[in-house]
DNA sequence: GTGGTCTAGACCACG
DNA sequence: GTGGTCTAGACCACC
């Protein structure tokens, strides 16, 4: 697993590593049954705080995508794989609800704001 | 002006202030030489605090929106209209961009990007 | 609000402010609209440390039982009695299911477990 | 002895252990005289880890269910039965009763924690 | 003043 | 070794 943390464009910490695992079981990156690095080497690797990955890890677990194995470690659920799509998904679609939000604010029609994505659809192709 | 705070939708108050106001000006609402209300009164009729509507003032004159004119009070500059219509362009077309380029990480395609636009369009309309 | 904290009888303190939060709302001792305390000063009454209500408020918020309003606190949403009552069932359910658990290994069949139940329902009326 | 360890319902594995152990004894499935599996044999028969099954054993002996006889391993005490018939009603009545106790804080009636536990005992019965 | 995040370090139960 | 909880104290953005 290639992590990489980034403490200061934003995107809480905690949150960086949820997504990051998240984002690996939804591609296969890693599989149901398997677990996940202990909170203590995934901290030491990542040089950050153990506290920092237990409350992502902890997250993980709210949303059922992985379960304790008590003084084993972590394992990801069965349902984890269909959970983590759906979670991209949402992410997205919350990043794009805070942005029409704040396009209406400027006064922008629903029109206009199609046809900025639609124009950034296109600069963004192969600039990225 | 009519202007509409929402303290429950995550942007900064101080920041819808700001966008309020540099759009109402980019819109023609208001004019350059026009005097903006006070930080009290305005406070007042959006029932919030003057410190909020301080920081938004004190913003748009970092931006040159808008200059102090002693004993008076904050007029809007001759430059305020391109400035702010080039902001608002700019605001929201790199919002988007940012967003685009997260939802390329998660692998969806242009199609399915400006679907969930299209439903979150019609679910933000009226919602909050 | 009278809320008492025991940190040694296995219930995790930042779930027993959870709970006992939960609970004044089912009751109607708080109502939606209003703010919750701030976490400094309900740490600061409990004598525990506000990381600790901090993550209790923080599990609110995820169950949408309270809302953060920026700078200013957390106040009690409109749906949150209908998600405290719920809640009350819930852990009283999850309890039950442990305690079955641990019933079905004793080998004990489900009617004896009923019968034990209703023993103890009328062993604690008035015991309690 | 069919033993069924499911080290993700919650239950510690080594409690688990004990119980079945507790149980088949109470039972009369194991019977005073006999000798327990040695450590290693059951913590690969149930594919667990030996320290969980030695503590289990250390617990047993505390217990006074079983007895350690010198180079030859464990056996059943001749007042096993009484203890472990005593043990497993003792468990789950006080289980129940903490349970209720909650639940009537909670302010359930007692037909509600009837219906509660019914359910829950179809819902857990082949479920985890 | 408010909550949110992060770090550091301790102690516990469990395997 | 594993995760879970708690404390202490720092820094940030926001109102």
């Amino acid at each position: 697993m290639f992590f990489k943390i980034n403490p200061h464009n934003g995107v809480p910490v905690y949150e960086q590593v949820y997504r990051q695992i998240a984002f690996a079981i939804a591609d296969g990156g890693l599989r149901p049954g398997e677990m996940i690095p202990s909170v203590r080497s995934l901290a030491k690797t990542l040089a950050i705080n153990p506290n920092t990955v237990a409350r992502a890890y902890r997250q993980l677990q709210d949303d059922s995508i992985v379960e304790a194995v008590r003084g084993t470690g972590l394992e990801i659920s069965e349902k984890a794989v269909g959970l983590c799509r759906a979670e991209r998904i949402k992410i997205v679609r919350q990043a794009f609800s805070e942005v029409i939000v704040a396009a209406r604010q400027s006064r922008l029609t629903d029109r206009e704001i199609k046809e900025i994505l639609e124009d950034e659809i296109l600069n963004t192709r192969k600039g990225k």
